[in-house]
DNA sequence: CTGTTAGCGCATTCAC
DNA sequence: GTGAATGCGCTAACAG
């Protein structure tokens, strides 16, 4: 890395590297424009690029913004890192990027590595968990996290605070009515009392999940209906795919044993995201189950490449972009806490993968 | 950002910070196992980070690996950048994240801030565009990535070189064979001969989707078939969407003018990318049309998200992941050029969206 | 308005 | 094996 440096185009220009600075970066002091395109001009023969990192030492600030995800290829994370890669344009800054599987262990490790670099501020995107095995891990993240607070950093978490994480100025949280929004479809899908409710969930402890159980049940509870049972699995594609088995083989023994019409005692599926749902659904089509005729199904998300799926999936909609630009405003100081900060939102939509009563006619 | 020095904490352990530093980092000289332990000691209590940008700043490298992608939420590059992250993790370094929408001019102010943070190296990997609009942003880019390649970067680039780009060493290029496994997707459709060929793909200029589009119609002829019609439109889903719709009106207009059988003249559609393929079927979808019934189609990429989309949906599979990878190991100094690295290789996966003949009895 | 000076935090020559 | 200097490239106080 031989790149030219500030003194040698502030020597090519005659003048000091002090003025080549003002000039070349923005400055309360302008100098004057005949000196400044002189500068301008040796800079551009050069080739001149600024040195970040010494810039960076000097105003000990980087332009960095961290983002810690489960995993980048999973299209709930690949949305909200838009949101925040677009936020971070905005506010002039770049973002590094961290994947650690929902491990607080790697979690601590991204966040030390995100202090190191000196990062403005760090955006959490992964859902907390509270799972036993994790605690220790936790507490250390905690730590770590409010060292980098205590140090000047801005941490942005989306959904719930870390656990352990004593409220410093310059740690936020992006609230997402996960609780709220699962009632609320609970309610809308409560309507075919005659369903049998079951949930779909991801390991318990996972706050992202756990809250949609809650708010399910809840939804399912106030409709006077009874509690749906719970099946824990992996919080993702194969996770679905595996409970979706197990769902068939459940829904097919219920069949020979009430030899009543299929319509009584349908089950009712929700899976706690989008992709848990489309794998759940793959395994009653691929055990000859048709959706929504044998069993309706609804997830959480709308991702938006799921969309097109078919049965269309009901679901609840999240503003994943929003919630990412949100999370990079509020910890990029681009954004007041509080009043100015628009609470998230989100919305039920039923479609066709929960239309109650008898399946219609074959509709593409 | 006031966060404790290397300097503290070797006041703290009573040792110089020549010591201190040789401790906590590796050194070649390695200090007395007594003296260390203070150090260690002392590092802890103080809560010591290093600071990577002084460390940067003094040995002019980063352990940064800059990635540039058109859209990260697009799953195509979400797959990469899965890719990307997990090499870079191995390399001991972190990514920096730049999305341009595909724009050269972006591109090359992403390429230049890279360049200003040291990133030890750059993956870029987004398809290349030779659009007439594109020239001078492609010069311009070109011209950074030589700069950076002289001043000792190393860039790696998926698919083809950007245009115009001197062959300077630290420039490697990760080869994917669309242009053959597109031909190899064509002569595998082609045995139903009868089948109208249409092609949807990207605007005209865009490498990876002209290199689809060539290999597909060599495919055709070398199995004696003319050349398809080729659709141009945007290199998304709402392109392919659009295309379908028109698709869908032609393939209506063809049906009431030869009154003959649907299955004469059935159109057979590759979308140049598994994204644009949903959209298409979607449109179809919409107005009526079933596939494999009223339309084939294919796709290219072998999305996983997409897999259970149903019909199922024939498409190239290409390891994305290990693209990602190997971009990264090229340019990290993990991989040798030529005979180390394991060239990208894919497949064909037909399913049920271009089963050939009469379409068989609903299967879900 | 411009130039001079002094660090930012660390790695690395050198002497000891 | 350890400590004392020096410089990485730049910005921000100062002075002029």
């Amino acid at each position: 890395m031989v790149a030219s440096t500030l003194a040698e185009v502030a020597r090519l220009a005659g003048v000091s590297p002090a003025t080549a600075s003002r000039v070349l970066n923005g400055s309360a002091r302008k100098p004057g424009e005949d000196i400044a395109e002189r500068v301008r001009r040796a800079a551009e023969s050069l080739g001149y690029i600024p040195n970040a990192q010494a810039q960076g030492l000097a105003k000990s600030s980087s332009g960095l913004i961290g983002l810690i995800v489960h995993d980048i290829a999973d299209p709930y994370f690949a949305a909200i890192a838009r949101g925040v890669q677009e936020a971070a344009r905005e506010q002039g800054r770049m973002v590094l990027l961290a994947t650690t599987a929902g491990a607080p262990v790697d979690e601590r490790e991204a966040v030390a590595a995100f202090a190191a670099r000196r990062a403005d501020a760090i955006v959490i995107a992964g859902s907390r968990s509270a799972r036993p095995g994790d605690k220790d891990g936790n507490l250390e993240l905690a730590a770590e996290l409010d060292r980098y607070c205590r140090n000047g950093g801005q941490v942005a978490v989306v959904g719930h605070a870390v656990v352990g994480a004593s409220a410093s100025d310059g740690y936020h949280v992006v609230p997402v009515p996960n609780e709220e929004l699962a009632a609320g479809l609970a309610t809308e899908l409560a309507a075919s009392r005659d369903d049998r409710f079951v949930i779909i969930g991801g390991p318990e402890g996972l706050f992202t999940s756990d809250d949609r159980i809650r708010g399910f049940q809840r939804g399912l509870a106030s409709a006077g209906l009874p509690a749906a049972e719970v099946i824990r699995t992996d919080f993702n594609r194969s996770g679905g795919f595996e409970a979706g088995m197990a769902l068939a083989a459940q829904i097919k023994a219920s069949r020979t044993a009430d030899t009543a019409r299929a319509d009584t005692g349908r089950f009712c599926v929700f899976a706690v995201n989008d992709v848990m749902a489309i794998g759940a659904a793959a395994a009653l089509r691929s055990e000859g189950l048709h959706i929504p005729r044998d069993a309706t199904i609804a997830g959480f998300d709308d991702i938006e490449t799921l969309r097109d799926f078919r049965p269309a999936l009901s679901t609840v909609h999240l503003p994943l972009e929003e919630i990412g630009r949100q999370a990079t405003r509020r910890a990029g100081g681009t954004l007041e806490d509080g009043a100015a900060a628009p609470p998230i939102t989100g919305h039920v939509i039923l479609r066709r993968s929960t239309v109650s009563g008898p399946a219609p006619e074959r509709i593409t």
